[in-house]
DNA sequence: TTTGGCACTCTCACGACTCGAGCGCCAACG
DNA sequence: CGTTGGCGCTCGAGTCGTGAGAGTGCCAAA
């Protein structure tokens, strides 16, 4: 059954007053916040039928209501009014970022760093993968025998690097030949395609070519080979814990221990790449065990074309979405223009 | 005034105890643990002389004694039986070490993990400075019009990278040519020694040469003015926040907060690499507010004539030294063996 | 010099108690 | 019939007192 205006107004009232707050809100303070004048008395009417909804919570019978989940979807789907960025706050945003130049690790770390900031929750970041970039160009460079390090410039200028072992009798002649080889081989290519042509390549030349082009291939192919998980960034764990609800060790402890698992906060953050438009997932939405009273919100930057990363923020369940979401979703646009300019 | 045989015994039997529970010590469990063979009384004599001299301190009439930051630093000039690391553990440290691979970057992380892992302390590493490098090679790479991206090859296998706007008619032949002069002339120096040629470069070349070089040479300028900060990596800090020490809230805080200060941990760490010895801080003794209660030992890497950087542990002052002490020189060496290769 | 004994002190855990916030219910009112 | 004021109820948080336990300090005896 849907809600009715009053039972509305009342719910968002609460919600937002345990936003601010972090403390179960009673009858008086609603009928005193809300503009619907009506007394407690009635407020309390309204606000048990809310409980039998689902939408509210009664921690004990003397504490006022607190809204569960369910109450938190709603707001986010039905009842929020999202608060505009406002200019200073978009100025600072604008300063800090590009403070951190031009390379996009810099860029991206500032970008994890000026959320967390700005929200006094945890600030997420999910770098642009290598797989889905093309392929500029190779360098070898000889450190000492036996010793190569390998530079592959990709478009946009993102460089990866590795350190390989060889046989000591490679020179810097042969790197150089190598280079031209690769690069002419895979110019233009995305990392995965080159994955995906190696295999292919290294039978071909088995076959026709000499040995040569086989190390050259070989090189590549362990250097590149492991590179699949993508990297997040997260900063500002230290404010979440000043929020009241992690006041108690245990709570502390769950929280922490919620950071620690990055490749369920990778999952989460995938989504919203997926489907390229800003999710908010909270409470048990996601699957993951201990993420009960934690919200997050994420956001793509990049293009819908071409998908680049996302960002978000982890805070707890009764973050300011109102605010929040805004903020994050200008920080994203921020960032697509900044790496526009790589591009 | 030295202490005596027996108040030595009693006090290092204290420390032991206190190093293991991080509760005040009683004269019974002393009686039970020392080899002294003395009754409670007696023990009692001895910890009121110890009192007195400033090694013990009752945080209330009947809760046992605790030792004092100096009953620490008497451990460990004097006390302290260093446990040698066990071969598990040995093989352990290897084990994970060597799986990071040869890049620099990703072993240092790595030794900062396994030392956190290891201690259940804060594992802290700082990175060895750019400055101090050689120059091996430059390389240019015409991002698009207008964007260059730099690459710094060092010595070792170290990568810097820094994406720079210039003149959109900049092209690909002569970025080769740029390059070419610049390795030319920067070849074996270090980054500081070149940051220092440079400006006397500019001029030389301002009166003498073309307008090429000069672009050349602040391309180079450009990219790597600001790079002075050492890189200090820290891991663990979860773990820090388990010992009962700070279960309570307001320590907590004063823990994160600690552990924010980078720039005042990175001068701690100077320390050990300046003198090139391990070093261990307790309590007051680096003049760092808020470390009272804090542990630091640290060591360096390297050799003594080319130090790198320095490993170390941050941790609640009731640290196990006596086991982490060889645990972190023991990491130092393999690092300082694993980087050798390559030099 | 060491030891057992004993009185003393202080913290911590527990229970009783009070206070106040907030609720549910109900009767009365417009 | 919705709204309101009132009243009694419930429950948590804070306060106080008490008792147990740990540990000390001191003293007299071995």
């Amino acid at each position: 059954m849907p809600l009715q205006e009053r039972e509305r107004e009342v719910l968002i009232t609460i919600l937002e007053s345990y936003i601010k707050t972090a403390a179960p809100v009673g009858s008086r303070t609603v009928a005193k916040l809300s503009n619907l004048n009506l007394s407690p008395a009635s407020i309390r009417n309204i606000m048990a039928d809310l409980t039998e909804k689902g939408y509210l919570d009664q921690p004990h019978t003397s504490a006022g209501r607190a809204p569960t989940a369910k109450a938190f979807r709603f707001y986010l789907d039905a009842g929020m009014r999202p608060h505009p960025v406002g200019e200073t706050e978009k100025r600072r945003i604008d300063a800090t970022l590009s403070s951190a130049g031009l390379e996009i690790g810099a860029v991206l770390k500032q970008a994890s760093r000026t959320l967390s900031d700005c929200s006094l929750q945890v600030g997420m970041v999910i770098a642009p993968r290598h797989a889905d970039a093309m392929w500029k160009r190779i360098e070898f460079a000889l450190i000492k025998p036996g010793l190569v390090l390998t530079i592959l410039i990709l478009q946009g200028g993102m460089v990866l690097q590795r350190l390989i072992v060889t046989s000591k009798d490679l020179d810097g002649d042969d790197l150089i030949r190598y280079g031209n080889y690769l690069n002419h081989l895979f110019k233009d290519l995305t990392v995965a395609e080159v994955r995906a042509k190696l295999a292919a390549e290294v039978k071909r030349v088995e076959k026709r070519l000499g040995e040569m082009y086989l190390d050259a291939l070989k090189l590549v192919m362990e250097a590149f080979e492991a590179e699949n998980a993508p990297e997040l960034i997260v900063d500002g764990a230290a404010n979440i814990l000043a929020h009241p609800e992690f006041s108690d060790i245990s709570h502390m402890r769950e929280a922490l221990s919620v950071l620690e698992e990055r490749s369920r906060l990778l999952e989460l953050l995938d989504k919203t790449m997926d489907e390229f438009k800003t999710v908010i997932i909270i409470g048990e939405e996601s699957d993951m065990a201990g993420l009960t009273d934690f919200g997050m919100i994420s956001t793509p930057y990049g293009s819908k074309e071409h998908p680049l990363g996302a960002v978000g923020l982890l805070g707890p369940i009764r973050m300011d979405y109102a605010k929040l979401v805004p903020v994050v979703n200008y920080t994203a646009s921020i960032l697509t223009k900044m790496l526009d300019r790589n591009f």
